[in-house]
DNA sequence: CCGCCTGTAGAAAGCGCTTTCTATCGCACG
DNA sequence: CGTGCGATAGAAAGCGCTTTCTACAGGCGG
């Protein structure tokens, strides 16, 4: 019914071992005979068998992308940039094509341990795990095990986001100097004279919501003005919409908020606009990520670029083969702070 | 080095056979002996090889999710509902965990192509190919191929938001109905008065543009109202935005302009806006999908909703094993008009 | 003119699992 | 008390490929 290597050998009149060596292209293969085994291969529509060669390999070409979400943006971007780098990051060798694909884990510790199980049982060529994690040590400790088998079975393992793990060199970690990057909205909104500033956090107990928050206590410290109030909420509009309404019940007279992520302050925007306040007239407001709608909106946000394009580029490439990180297996990425058009100076 | 289930086997002492049966359960093993056989798996950290039992068995858990651009909404909703009820559809059998993976083709007929040999190679279990493809009928008959050969090597084929094959019954097909809901969406613009409306089409030689493009004409048409002017682009704001600009150079008088798509819409959106237009006091504007984006823009944005969630769910149960379609493997998703704030009667 | 190296191809031993096909044990039944 | 069947477990034959290890040419230096 199928058609196997041995059917091509046959076609070919050569022996399966020099059909495989052709498909791999990694052994010397007289030209006459490498021709007459790719036509071979064209006249009966041959697809190699992956389990079989991964078996007999050891290996695969399988490259896991662990993301929290898979419509949000954020992740999107990174991960399309991923799956570019290592698809096109092959052209080195024969028929080197990875395959590169992406694993939704919905932010839980579970569904991510399942998943790099799976990835684990197909022997994947490497792992990459986008996105902050939860601070629950428990979970970081089992993750970090699997991690670490994983590596030692040979798995590449990439965190593009993520802190790396303590005391753990396997892992190569792109992180996001999340902490730089509120700082400096921060004291940008500082400059402009607000005093009182909301918080509009993202979900409790993960490590980005607190490293962001960490540089905006920062730059309120060094400026020696107290902390405004703060409400914890996932990465949704909605969310943004709510928090504001909470923010300013509990502050009436709020200049100024910070959201956790563009699509938050969009939200954010919103709820003060339903409310007669204008932005930034009455109230300034700043999100994080500098996703595409950030540009969009009207005016134009304010907000924290993450390079997310190249990141993912970065951890792809990292992923396949090229350049090495430096010794420590960790690599900064900078935050820039992009001023458009949702901040402005205090009214006098 | 690797624990292997003759490693298990040993451990538990019983037979390799045994511990596969075990694993899999779908075979009667005593109670006493399962539990010994758990023991040692978890003792020794055993993981399954994924290649070794795929090729034994001849098949394996990997589902493929094909869609053109993992950074858009569109594709990030439908993908993330397939991965989830992939993932829960295996509670019937025992490790019957299956692998849904997503792989971003960028729209382009070679990376599908590409992505389908991989998973052909891998020997999956499913393929789902969401969103609409070029009308190249070369590249068409190519896919077709490459789909028909996948189903015979048992892989399920399930096309979600695509059109059908014609005279290929291999596929579930889950069509949305563009035609009906453009068809409705400038019906509701004709009703309120409009009657020079441009049209910000997607991308050229794609079956959803055309779909759709098709349901706005039959609007016109039946309303003896002639067609206003078009302009193709990509699903981006940008497009939208650069759209606007033209359309209005080629007929100052526009009332109302039908986007794409919401993205595009929202780029409309700011450019009448940056030219002092009201909307949609002066101009309407309309979108298509129903991305959540839709409900944050301000005002809130009048659209076509598409099941995309529910729609990613039914596609993922399709692939899986649940309920059958009808016998001719079709089923059309309704969409649905939803009115909001961007259109309004035109000026007396 | 011979042995040896280089270039190329074949033989065959697995890779780690699934799955018939058998074998064994107990027990109910005639 | 012999037979047969149900419930379990083992033996062993692959699944289709990769990859040593071997084999056989020619061509060259000695």
């Amino acid at each position: 019914m199928t058609v196997t290597l041995a059917d091509v050998a046959a076609r070919a009149r050569v022996s399966p071992a020099t059909v495989s060596r052709v498909l791999n292209g990694n052994y010397p293969v007289a030209e006459s005979t490498r021709e007459r085994v790719l036509q071979a291969v064209a006249d009966l529509d041959y697809v190699l068998n992956g389990p079989a060669s991964s078996l007999a390999a050891a290996t695969s070409d399988l490259v896991g992308v662990l993301v929290n979400d898979i419509a949000d943006p954020f992740f999107g971007i990174m991960a399309s940039a991923a799956q570019t780098a290592i698809g096109a990051g092959s052209s080195g060798r024969g028929g080197g094509e990875k395959l590169a694909v992406v694993c939704n884990t919905g932010g839980s510790p579970e569904r991510e341990l399942t998943y790099l199980t799976l990835l684990q049982r197909q022997r994947a060529a490497a792992v990459i795990l986008m996105g902050g994690s939860l601070e629950d040590p428990e979970r970081l400790a089992a993750t970090a095990a699997k991690l670490s088998r994983l590596a030692d079975a040979g798995t590449r393992v990439v965190l593009c986001g993520r802190p790396p793990v303590e005391g753990d060199a396997h892992a190569a970690a792109l992180v996001f100097d999340h902490r730089t990057g509120a700082r400096r909205l921060t004291e940008h909104l500082l400059a402009l004279g607000h005093r009182r500033i909301g918080y509009v956090a993202g979900p409790a107990d993960r490590t980005t919501t607190r490293h962001r928050m960490e540089g905006h206590r920062e730059a309120l410290a060094a400026a020696g003005v107290p902390e405004g109030p703060t409400v914890h909420g996932p990465y949704e509009r909605a969310s943004g919409h709510a928090a504001a309404a909470e923010l300013l019940a509990r502050e009436p007279d709020l200049t100024a908020i910070v959201a956790s992520n563009d699509t938050v302050a969009l939200g954010v925007c919103a709820a003060l606009r339903e409310r007669g306040l204008d932005v930034p007239g009455d109230v300034s407001v700043a999100g994080f990520d500098d996703l595409p709608c950030a540009l969009d909106a009207v005016p134009p946000l304010t907000t924290v670029h993450l390079p997310l394009h190249e990141a993912g580029t970065r951890a792809g490439h990292l992923a396949t083969d090229a350049a090495e990180l430096p010794p420590d297996g960790r690599e900064t990425i900078p935050a820039e702070l992009v001023v458009r058009g949702t901040t402005g100076a205090v009214r006098g």
